[in-house]
DNA sequence: CAGTGGTCTAGACCACGAT
DNA sequence: TCGTGGTCTAGACCACTGA
């Protein structure tokens, strides 16, 4: 009989990963049941459990109850990486950071953004637009809505000092929201405020926050040529 | 006294949550300790790690064995998303995925190829490029470079038929990589093979994944302008 | 209905790391 | 050193869901 030595969740983890990429258990296939894997690996269930848990929440494995545990068919591996806070982004480049503030308003939103907060079009809004900069070059060019009934103090936000991106971490809490990444031309003001020949390729990050039922806030930052947004597998 | 009605982690988990959006509990506090919190919520220590460690797998709490739990000073919630799996994502819009091979050869890779999979430079490669289609249409065009030494089954895969992409996913198993997200113009053979004019901006994913301690593929995959890539916070 | 994963408990020992 | 989180256990009950 085999005695394993003294087994961790992640040595059982490490393991089922094994025969996982020795295929000796493909896509589809069922797997043992947790019963059956502790009394393999001489542990407790619940050991067991922790490791197929942390498997299936990193994509390897598909579990149901009573269904039982199979091999995930598609390997879709999930990436995920930290929002990018503009400030330690460029501070842990080696860069200095700097920050801007444009132009800060009460306006009517335009009816993209509406949508995207959920909001009732032509509605009130803060808008404020601002630049980030790296070594003192434009970097980022930020355009911001705030929902001022979501967030009250923003009125007394010294947004000319703090960035909105900053100064919302710390003062409005969010619990959920969605992010988008594309490409696009910059062109007019974009490329202006960012000092690039317009018709250069530029990265785009759309954020829509929300605190609840009540959006927060909706951004757009557009990156300056040559910005990769990079994380591990 | 307070006698909670029978309590989950997902319950702890969501009064934990509500403190710090009510701000009791600010960014940079210590809370309570795991046994504090078990005797507040009635319940036993493991019940409030099984929260406590879900609020910092999120990015909400900082934990470290002696110095206790605290809020995070900065609420870095981690987008997490799967890495687009091309004829799923085309279907997945309701059209019509398509895949044609353009060009397959050994060659040797060149110099940036070799250094993102870490191999010698000048060291011959599996060289396969490659269009995918939605509704007939270019929709992303793929670079890719193979290591025939992590996938020697490669020579016999029928690239004509399948896409490297899904031969890769079902023949060789990876254990890391790294993936990177950028902004580019599409020129050239490029902007040809997406048939745009050459000048649009097109998102680029440019991705290495490794079996151990072996590099197996570096592919770069350039987006038809318009593709926005989504996830949820 | 019954099998399988999901979760909880009460207690125990361990490992890291702040002081 | 020693407090705090990390993990394990043996057993129990529950919840979902396939058959």
């Amino acid at each position: 009989m085999n005695a394993p030595a003294r087994q961790g969740w992640t040595d059982i983890r490490a393991e089922v990963l094994r025969r996982l990429h020795s295929r000796a258990w493909k896509p589809g296939d069922a797997i043992p049941t947790e019963a059956e894997l502790a009394t393999e690996f001489g542990c407790a269930r619940a050991t067991v459990n922790r490791a197929l848990r942390a498997l299936a929440e990193e994509g390897w494995l598909d579990r149901r109850r009573k269904a039982g545990t199979r091999v995930a068919v598609r390997p879709v591996r999930k990436a995920s990486f930290s929002i990018p806070v503009l400030r330690e982004d460029i501070e842990g480049r080696g860069q200095s950071y700097g920050y801007s503030l444009l132009r800060r308003e009460t306006a009517r939103a335009p009816g993209a953004v509406c949508g995207r907060m959920g909001l009732a079009r032509g509605v009130r809004l803060i808008h404020v637009t601002s630049v980030h900069l790296a070594d003192g070059a434009p970097q980022v060019f930020e355009d911001r809505w705030i929902n001022p009934v979501a967030v009250p103090e923003v009125s007394k936000a010294p947004l000319d000092r703090v960035s909105a991106n900053e100064w919302l971490l710390e003062h409005a809490p969010y619990t959920h929201g969605d992010i988008g990444f594309s490409a696009e031309l910059a062109v007019g003001k974009t490329a202006e405020v960012l000092n690039v020949t317009p018709g250069a390729a530029v990265f785009v990050i759309e954020r829509t926050t929300w605190n609840g039922e009540r959006s927060v806030t909706a951004v757009r930052q557009v990156f300056a040529p040559g910005y990769r947004l990079h994380t591990v597998l």
